[in-house]
RNA sequence: CGCGGAGUAGAGCAGUGGUAGCUCGUCAGGCUCAUAACCUGAAGGUCAGUGGUUCGAUCCCGCUCUCCGCAA
């Protein structure tokens, strides 16, 4: 079969579905529709404000659908109407069976974990936060639970030590460009041998839930090679926040970057050092984080040292 | 008109209705076996823009622009 002929839904909202739906289009793929979410007031002011997916395909001149319930029966019958083969999920949100079982050659989704490892919203995030030294990526077919269908393709990504949720996600995103466009092949020329996950063996499987603001403040009390793995995982985004005294001020601060330093002392965890000039270091419980980079409220993110200079 | 914060030297911050200050950095010189050390000196500002109040505005008031946090 020619690509040409494949006619492909594509859905996804954020800027990690743009690339691979832009590598679609580029090479010639057969996109008859994009379905992302609605626009929303959103980010200072409360703009209106388009998805990163929904700018890219109107500039590409692609058909955009943004139905606010994938249930609703109009937006099924116009979803009907494009007689999709198949459809490509990526960084959207949990479909009904209704809407992945419609295309004849089902519907798949790239996710930015080794399946079944770190099923969830935020894999890139989690298996940072783990200290995991290799994550990867996994394009599957979806099935009833989320994440769990049989996998198509895989492939691992090393997380170098200085790499945070950042600078992976880039890197996972042109990875996953490149295997969304492998799948399809696989599809276009019905060459897929899907494993289901359960032929998978694995030791512990990992989560990888939503993350809120809650779970992103820092405790001092786990080490500081964990502390350093936290701060990297949630850096640039969300990013994770701590409080704490230093020279009678009460600071309240998003930490992006650290440095572990394992260092036996009897301080009291969460007591930060400082020589007010060139680095705030807080005692955790096998010796210190010292903090990099951070951004006080209303403040742009600065290194530690600017931040110094600025509370003399 | 969602709520709030902020724009002052290259960077980070003070400050006052009457000639603009601190820390760091930069440059020059000194000291030292040595330093992200120390000492001395210098350069560097249309106090975001714009209109108004005033004898006089960086400061008070109106508007504009830009940046940041919350919230999704």
């Amino acid at each position: 079969m020619d690509k040409k002929q494949l006619r492909i839904i594509y859905m996804g909202t954020p800027e990690f579905a743009v690339l691979p739906l832009q590598k679609l289009v580029e090479n010639g793929y057969n996109i008859v529709a994009v379905i992302t979410m609605p626009d929303k007031p959103s980010g200072r002011g409360h703009k209106m404000q388009q998805s990163a997916v929904k700018q890219y395909a109107l500039s590409a001149g692609l058909p955009v659908l943004q139905p606010e319930k994938l249930k609703n029966p109009e937006f099924l019958e116009q979803l009907r109407s494009y007689n999709a083969d198949l459809q490509i999920v990526v960084a959207f949100r949990m479909l009904p069976e209704v809407v992945w079982a419609m295309p004849k050659y089902g519907t798949f989704n790239l996710h930015a974990s080794l399946l079944p490892q770190y099923r969830g919203a935020a894999p890139i995030n989690w298996a940072i936060i783990n200290g995991e030294k290799e994550t990867g990526l996994t394009t599957f077919f979806l099935q009833q639970e989320i994440d769990t269908g049989d996998i198509i393709m895989q492939h691992k990504i090393t997380i170098e030590p200085t790499d945070n949720a950042g600078n992976l996600h880039d890197k996972l995103m042109i990875e996953g460009a490149e295997m969304v466009i492998a799948t399809t092949d696989m599809v276009i020329n019905q060459n897929i041998t899907a494993i289901p996950q359960n032929q998978i063996a694995t030791e512990q499987l990992h989560p990888a839930p939503k993350i809120f603001k809650e779970t992103c403040q820092i405790n001092y009390n786990q080490t500081a090679e964990q502390i350093h793995n936290f701060v990297r995982g949630l850096s640039p985004y969300p990013a994770a926040w701590t409080e704490f005294q230093l020279n009678g001020h009460s600071i309240n601060a998003k930490i992006f970057a650290t440095e572990p330093i394992i260092e036996p002392h009897n301080l009291t965890i969460g007591t930060a050092l400082t020589d007010n000039k060139t680095y705030i270091k807080i005692a955790c419980k096998d010796g210190f984080i010292k903090l990099l980079n951070m951004q006080l409220p209303s403040k742009k993110p600065l290194n530690v040292r600017d931040v110094l200079n600025g509370l003399k």
